[in-house]
DNA sequence: AAAAAAT
């Protein structure tokens, strides 16, 4: 199919043909006629299946008529960070350029004057991140009662970040009356529910699950002592042909000490976290885009959405948390049918992490040793945790002045991480799992390999690393957690009828 | 256990 028979008009198919264009992308095939025809959409896709274009086209087209009023946007789209809102706005500069559409784009950490300016003088688009947004709803900037359009872009991740309460908050201001556009990565229950309360029968439409992502992706580990990791990743980078690549830290503070490491040793290498300032953000991932930097080092900030074209490599320097992470980091390579190779360095105590994104992508990660570098092992989890909880009675009738200054002294991990190293049943060495065939030893397996479905719910997530954490101190409540702390807190504002 | 987003 080519562009020019999917139903849009000649100025947003000039547009389209200016950035070099021909053929729309299957989820654009599917999803542009639909909202041209006004219908909710419910959409299944990651970017960089041109899910973006999939719905800035058809609103260039619906929005070309008519103009808007003073604090009275014609159309929103939610995103979840400043960057992803900042990709899409660059999204209709490019599409819309023929159109005299007027945009805004309100996100944190810019200041208030100009977004308000250009709220006045009425903009056709809004693009916005939660927080600013409500803000600037709440000091009376924005009327919502002539939304046509309402676009909530990567709602697992907006689910992720706890940003649903603010979402079902403003859609309870927006007119019933309107047309809904709804992207999801991944479809858990919880998502679809919400999509449930906010379309009214919607089109679905679905491109490239997550799983065919290893198609274009070459993915290979190594596990290594923490101390070993920056050598590893150094070693890596010397021998891959690197033309620029993510490099993931799972906290902000190792992104920073990893970032002051590699420029030391002479990579050319910049950093991105949510710490940072707005400006230093934007300014970074610009010289990123240009090539001016070759290896970004960050952190979830940029794991999902981000669009950066050509990106070669994708390194965990940290093994992801959360295996869906994975997935989303991962993601940022072998798009659009380019090929990508990911290399996660993982260190020993993180074989369920390891085991829980095998079970998710389906496959194992090719285990590959690193010259020089010692091979470490996984360590074996069901075994330290069998011995924790007599540590735990022990430490529960000292005193707890002792406790406090037990804490403070630098931590001894040699002896429990020795002990643990000649565990019988390392992670690593079991054979390879044959596809779907139910096997004798799979009961034993399971100890290891249990992974808990993706729980979002933050209550819950509490409550299990409390049950984890054996050997912490049990201060306050200790087990007993009053039944009212432990209830979700209820959304600001009803959801829709 | 961490990151993101409002100041």
């Amino acid at each position: 199919m080519n562009f020019s028979e999917i139903g849009l008009g000649p100025e947003v198919l000039r547009a389209v043909e200016d950035a070099g264009y021909t053929q729309p992308t299957p989820i654009q095939e599917q999803a542009i006629p639909w909202v041209l025809q006004g219908r909710d959409v419910l959409g299944c896709a990651q970017t960089g299946t041109g899910k973006t274009a999939s719905f800035t086209l058809p609103m260039i087209e619906i929005l070309a008529n008519g103009r808007a009023r003073a604090r009275m946007p014609r159309s929103l789209i939610l995103e979840p960070t400043r960057e992803l809102a900042a990709q899409v706005a660059e999204n209709f500069e490019t599409y819309g350029k023929h159109h005299k559409l007027n945009m805004a784009l309100l996100i944190g950490g810019e200041s208030f004057g100009d977004q308000i300016k250009k709220l006045d003088r009425g903009v056709d688009v809004l693009i916005a991140t939660p927080g600013r947004m409500i803000d600037l709803f709440e000091r009376g900037n924005i009327l919502l009662s002539d939304i046509k359009i309402f676009v909530i872009d990567e709602a697992d991740r907006m689910l992720d970040m706890g940003f649903i309460p603010d979402i079902e908050r403003i859609v309870a201001l927006l007119p019933k009356m309107r047309q809904t556009l709804f992207f999801s990565a991944t479809m858990p229950p919880e998502i679809k529910r919400l999509a449930d309360n906010f379309l009214m029968n919607p089109r679905e439409v679905s491109v490239s699950p997550p799983a065919s992502m290893a198609e274009t992706v070459t993915h290979a580990m190594t596990i290594v002592q923490p101390d070993d990791k920056r050598s590893a990743l150094r070693h890596l980078l010397k021998t891959e042909d690197v033309k620029n690549a993510l490099i993931f830290c799972n906290r902000k503070r190792d992104v920073a000490i990893l970032h002051k490491s590699l420029e030391k040793h002479g990579f050319n290498a910049g950093a991105l976290h949510g710490d940072m300032p707005q400006s230093k953000r934007t300014e970074t991932l610009e010289a990123f885009k240009k090539g001016e930097i070759t290896l970004l080092v960050c952190s979830d900030v940029a794991a999902r959405g981000i669009d950066i074209a050509g990106l070669s490599h994708v390194f965990n320097f940290d093994t992801p948390l959360h295996a869906e992470d994975y997935v989303h980091r991962i993601g940022r390579t072998g798009r659009a049918g380019k090929l990508g190779r990911a290399f996660t360095i993982a260190n020993p105590e993180e074989g369920k992490q390891i085991a829980a994104i095998s079970k998710l992508i389906k496959r194992e990660i090719p285990l590959i040793s690193i010259d020089g570098i010692d091979l470490a092992e996984f360590e074996e989890l069901s075994d330290r945790r069998r011995r924790r909880p007599a540590r735990k009675d022990e430490a529960r009738r000292d005193e707890p002045r002792k406790e406090e200054a037990r804490r403070e002294e630098p931590r001894r991990e040699e002896e429990p991480r020795a002990a643990v190293a000649r565990a019988p049943k390392p992670v690593e060495a079991r054979p390879p799992r044959p596809e779907r065939e139910a096997r004798p030893d799979r009961e034993q397996r399971v100890d290891v390999m249990r992974s808990e479905p993706p729980r979002r719910d933050r209550d819950d997530r509490r409550r299990r690393r409390e049950e984890d954490d054996d050997d912490e101190v049990v201060i306050g409540f200790g087990d007993h957690v009053p039944a009212f702390l432990l209830r979700r807190a209820r959304p600001l504002a009803a959801p829709e009828a």
